[in-house]
DNA sequence: TTTCTGACTCGAA
DNA sequence: CTTCGAGCCAGAA
């Protein structure tokens, strides 16, 4: 593969897909990863588009362990659901235990 | 073509 | 303690 060409997005995506199960990372930690920390925000479009790819965007919130693009997801409380479903302990939309369940790709890979 | 906006983060004042 | 600005990329109008 030659990442130089693909998009920004689809080296995200890559990332993404590999947070193991009952994990979650943060949209600076995969910009980071990638060689560009001050790119966080557009993870975080990159999983607006990511709608069509196999993402599991419910695993990234932002550096806080709020899920701030729950919004984004169907109903008002799927996104919580289905980490709650993974062993995540979620409460008022932010993540408890955070430091137990975060995945660094930084330091993973 | 230019302009705008967005699921973020960090450092300064 | 709080508030603000800058940096990054892609897609729609």
């Amino acid at each position: 593969m030659k990442p130089e060409t693909l998009g920004f997005f689809e080296n995200v995506y890559d990332v993404v897909r590999q947070i193991p199960f009952g994990k979650v990372t943060s949209y600076g930690a995969i910009a980071k990863y990638l060689g560009a920390a001050k790119s966080a925000r557009i993870v975080g479009y990159a999983m607006n588009s990511s709608h069509d790819k196999d993402v599991p965007a419910h695993r990234v919130v932002n550096r806080k362990g709020l899920l701030t693009g729950k919004h984004h997801f169907q109903g008002t409380n799927l996104m919580q659901q289905l980490l709650e479903n993974e062993g995540v302990e979620v409460v008022d939309n932010q993540i408890q235990n955070l430091e137990s369940v975060y995945w660094d790709p930084a330091k993973e890979l």
